[in-house]
RNA sequence: GCGCUCGUAGUGAAGUGGUUAUCACGCCUCCCUGUCACGGAGGAGAUCGCCGGUUCAAAUCCGGUCGAGCGCGCCA
């Protein structure tokens, strides 16, 4: 029987067969000593020249050997111990020694945190994932998918798998398109959600449903957004037609792996709800973190007269109060001030307050007045600093809730024992898409306007409210959902604002409004996406760390070298002909 | 598609125009019976991503190219 390290600990004076690699390899000439790993952890061999044939094989050893050794499991003397490994009070005396498996030397250090850089550590991943770390995140991700699994089967979800190959969907992320031997010239997609399906699960009489989705889409990554695939907590309830339903079914979940998986501290125990254009106007994004304040306030009105021409201008001038920034010195500023440039300001305008003075390259253009305002209603106190932004409403809001984040960052606000958590609600339902010059769709065709047909009235479209929430962790996006649209002829009206046509919504969605037209439910619900959210519950900011074999920034798996060419014979029973470019 | 940053032994780094390109870890040989990422002595290992240019002279400067990371676009 295998002992595992870690439990040769409780077993002093027992005879024991550990099996693992060799993490090091201490070589005395007269004594080795061999530091053997598993993945509970690392355990000392002794090898001593009287046991001859254990001692010829430990000679030979290396790093990452795979070994298998008998020995008699004795407390070590007092002045031996190694406090810092938890089976440092005892060693294994070993009798029989056994090469399993050779190893040539690494490529990339297993020790210790990675060194090596992400490229070589992606080509090598299984060398990259003995190490410790990557070991408890393996073993820290099994469990988070455990709690959630557990808590929606105590509410009565059931998990339901729906189909890979499925549809391209017209609209959203680019589709990874599977070519159909049996039918020439048509294709599959990969679902970029389980979306359709789990709506028409809900027709299906399915009164809860939830998966762990795999989701595909081709669209470039980020560091918080994995290429190709990615994995959602999907889920759905009928007869739910209000999203804080659905909030509040889902919320003490989130909460508890906070707490209780992640062990952090969440800022407030209530979970704020912001409307979409209150979040845009205090925080300048549709995802603030709310760990730290900063929030953008309205100075419009107060220099509507002023002298100074570039806030006198604009459409709307803001500001935010940095505390205890004072000290930033002017290069530091300058760094800031490209930074607003890069989001389209024309400048970074500031106030520093110190010492009982205001300094500001601007200040001789405000009046006393002026500057008692911005004060008192900034809140500014010695020490603080006050930047500005003025142009239209929209560039301002970007700038400034870009420069918060910065800001943040700068002076070490992200506490990263606390989360902060919020909804986003009440998004708009439409939008204008300024490329194409016309009304689309905000975020997607399938949630119920707020009023149904008659919120779809409304003489401004762009007031027209979706009922759709998004949910926040420290800046991260890790939720979206909505009340979705089960009826027919508000889907119609929805389309028909944009000029669609009943037949365009019968063609696209066919399955859909087919469905809907008998007997669909009221039904809502949300999706996680949990590479990300796990990313951000374990405090790391690269979502790559989170996953056993992701792909690289460019769409490869530098491990497995895919994507690949493939035979042309493969190609020709899949009916695809190799396209020349121009 | 665009912008910024980076590319030097197996790995991580130093080197901003001038001898044989430096250091640490790893690797090889030898020594060592209480180490714990053991220690000691010695050794091997680099067309400085690639192509071109400037210069008496290029890892270093310039142009291009390839690759990576981050951000923008994109992600209903």
């Amino acid at each position: 029987m295998r002992t595992y390290a870690l439990q040769a600990a409780a077993q002093t004076d027992e005879t024991v067969t550990v099996k693992g690699w060799v993490n090091s390899r201490r070589d005395h000439g007269g004594l080795i000593f061999i530091d053997l790993r598993d993945h509970t952890g690392i355990v000392q061999l002794v090898i001593q020249p009287e046991t001859e044939s254990a001692f010829t094989i430990a000679e030979q050893l290396r790093d990452e050997f795979v070994i298998s050794a008998v020995g008699l499991v004795r407390e070590r003397q007092e002045h031996l111990k190694n406090p810092n490994i938890a089976t440092g009070a005892i060693e294994i005396k070993v009798s029989e020694l056994e090469i399993l498996n050779r190893s040539e030397p690494l490529p990339i250090q297993i020790h210790g945190e990675a060194q090596a850089s992400e490229d070589l550590r992606l080509k090598y991943r299984y060398l990259d994932l003995r190490r410790e770390k990557m070991q408890q995140r393996l073993k820290q991700r099994a469990d988070y998918y455990k709690q959630m699994r557990s808590y929606l089967e105590d509410r009565d979800f059931i998990e339901v798998a729906t189909p890979i190959l499925a549809n391209s969907s017209p609209e959203g992320a680019r589709d990874f398109l599977i070519p159909s031997r049996v039918h020439d010239g048509k294709f599959y997609a990969l679902p970029q959600a389980p979306q359709q399906f789990k709506q028409l699960l809900m027709v299906g009489g399915v009164p809860r449903y939830y998966q762990i989705a795999a989701c595909f889409r081709d669209e470039d990554p980020r560091a918080d957004r994995l290429y190709g695939e990615f994995y959602q907590l999907d889920l759905e309830m009928s007869f739910v037609d209000s999203g804080e339903e659905v909030r509040t079914t889902v919320e003490p979940l989130i909460k508890n792996l906070v707490t209780n998986f992640a062990g952090k501290t969440l800022l407030s125990e209530e979970v704020p709800r912001i409307a979409y254009r209150e979040a845009m106007e205090k925080y300048g994004s549709d995802k603030p973190d709310l760990r730290f304040g900063m929030e953008l306030t309205e100075l419009t009105e107060e220099l509507q007269n002023t002298g100074f021409g570039v806030f006198k201008n604009a459409e709307c001038v803001k500001a935010i109060c940095v505390k205890n920034a004072a000290t930033l010195s002017r290069s530091q500023i300058d760094q800031f001030t490209d930074i607003a440039k890069s989001e389209g300001a024309g400048g970074l305008a500031y106030l520093t307050f110190q010492d009982g003075e205001i300094k500001s390259p601007i200040a001789k253009f405000l009046s006393p007045d002026e500057l008692l305002a911005i004060q008192e209603k900034m809140g500014a106190q010695d020490g603080d600093i006050v930047f500005f932004g003025a142009d239209t409403r929209q560039v301002v809001n970007k700038v400034l809730g870009r420069l918060r984040n910065e800001f943040a960052a700068h002076l070490d606000l992200k506490d990263p024992n606390i989360v902060a958590l919020c909804w986003i609600v009440d998004f708009p339902f439409y939008e204008w898409d300024d490329k194409q010059n016309k009304l689309d769709f905000g975020h997607n065709p399938f949630s119920m306007p707020k009023g149904g047909t008659t919120g779809l009235d409304t003489e401004d479209k762009l007031q027209v409210v979706a009922d759709q929430y998004d949910m926040v962790m420290n800046g991260y996006e890790i939720c979206s959902g909505a009340v979705r649209n089960h009826n027919p002829e508000v889907m119609y009206k929805a389309f028909g604002v944009l000029g669609y046509d009943e037949s365009y919504v019968n063609d696209k969605f066919g399955a859909m409004i087919n469905a809907f037209k008998y007997g669909a439910p009221p039904h809502a619900g949300c999706a996680f996406g949990i590479d990300r959210m796990f990313m951000v519950l374990v405090g790391e900011d690269n979502i790559r760390e989170v996953v056993a074999f992701p792909k690289n920034g460019s769409g490869i798996d530098v491990m497995m070298g895919s994507p690949s060419l493939v035979d042309d014979a493969q190609l020709k029973e899949l009916h695809v002909k190799t396209v020349v470019e121009d």
